[in-house]
DNA sequence: GCACAAGTTTGAGGCAGAACAACGTTGCCT
DNA sequence: AGGCAACGTTGTTCTGCCTCAAACTTGTGC
């Protein structure tokens, strides 16, 4: 693994008001770990010691319900926080964090969560605005599940997926992690072979093409009309 | 209206660590409002210019989709902050607060969100943790949407608003606000009248006993078996 | 006290999408 | 290179719940 770097942090929001000297004192006492592609970096109810950083990669965040279905409650991309329940006074991890791909995250004890927040008010800020975002988004799930037809809700969770983590290749975006029908199916509230059914139609109009694990949206703006966007 | 009164905030979560010259100074800085049955605390989208507390009545939370469906995310019951946009650093409301009784809040301009904050840590702790505990509902509900027949939701809701806002009466608990068919599937992404049969239903065999905007949960034993708790 | 509106109940029918089933395909591991 | 497991596709059946429809009930304002 390459040497930690001032440069992997400073463009990064929670920490861009910083200077050189403050993002090196936060380094030196991050801890950075690889995880394997679908290994665990933390579970739903376990002690929540610690606070993360992604680096590089991808991650699913999910919960299980009490009968075993699991569903993905949110993505992590690189350069976001994550895990971070001692913001919330929260003493255990609300849910599971899995990588998608292979990734790097940095991780702190929670001990420094409040020393941070203390010593550098844009970190503060910048999470309770990442937090604000991921309770609209949630929010927004839920109107769409309680709402919205299987077709709609699907189209809107690959949007979603692109704006988040959408990569440029030739003829259109692809989603920058593997994922199956039965990932997006856990998004949506609905059965693999529903997702499957759909990507096919989608696939033969020509506003995705996919292949195993691999999705590339070549229309956005049909998808947007069926995700049922206002024109 | 009754004077302003140390003794309304001395007992809540985000004051009680204060003393009294410090929720004077508070209280001095409050605006007391009464909101009439069904009407508008805030819109979603308005400006958020201003935080609040319920002191006395009932609020629903409802977002309305662009068809001009509402659902309801969120009740709030005496004691609890809301409109807590600026927490999240969010220049807008991100949904409209109705008041589902008569109802009375104090309110603040959000300039003096900092100040608390700062000055109070207790305020802080208090609200994240409130906002935490509404992020983990949220993530239940979304589980629950996207897993759980239509039955088991509506159980699960009818529990949740006896939590929150049960009040004991003869026979049973009490929802403690007028609260219609309708509100409920609102609340479960499903329409009145499946609600309506459930409940005919289920005071058929004597778990609830309803009336016009009135239910009373008089077995909330086996109400939690149809929710699909695990025994 | 009557009329009207808002809320509720109940019935009947249809359909989106889940469940069940079987087969095809691709990558990976030895 | 071959075998196997994971992933994907597609067809068929079945049902939970929505939709449409109509009547009933209860509070409320004139």
């Amino acid at each position: 693994m390459a040497q930690l770097d001032e440069s992997l942090l400073t463009d990064l929001p929670p920490f861009s008001a910083l200077d050189r000297a403050q993002i090196r004192a936060i380094l030196d006492q991050a801890t950075p770990k690889r995880y394997d592609h679908e290994s665990a970096i933390f579970h739903e109810g376990q002690d929540a010691d610690r606070f993360f950083l992604l680096l590089d990669g991808y991650l699913r965040v999910i919960r299980t319900t009490p009968e075993g279905e699991q569903i993905i409650a949110l993505h992590i991309s690189p350069g976001q926080l994550f895990g971070i329940a001692p913001a919330l006074q929260r003493d255990t991890y609300p849910a599971t964090a899995m990588a998608a791909t292979e990734s790097l995250a940095l991780s702190w004890p929670v001990r420094l969560w409040e020393e941070f927040t203390q010593n550098y008010p844009s970190f503060a800020t910048e999470t309770y605005k990442t937090l604000g975002a991921r309770l609209g988004e949630m929010q927004t799930r839920i109107t769409e599940l309680a709402t919205q037809a299987v077709e709609r809700r699907v189209a809107a969770a690959l949007l979603r997926l692109v704006s988040q983590s959408g990569r440029k290749v030739d003829g259109g975006v692809e989603i920058a992690f593997p994922i199956t029908r039965q990932n997006i199916s856990e998004m949506t509230g609905t059965t693999l072979h529903t997702v499957s059914r759909l990507l096919s139609a989608w696939e033969k109009s020509g506003i995705v093409k996919s292949a195993r694990k691999r999705i590339v949206v070549t229309d956005p703006h049909r998808l947007l009309l069926l995700s049922g966007a206002q024109s």
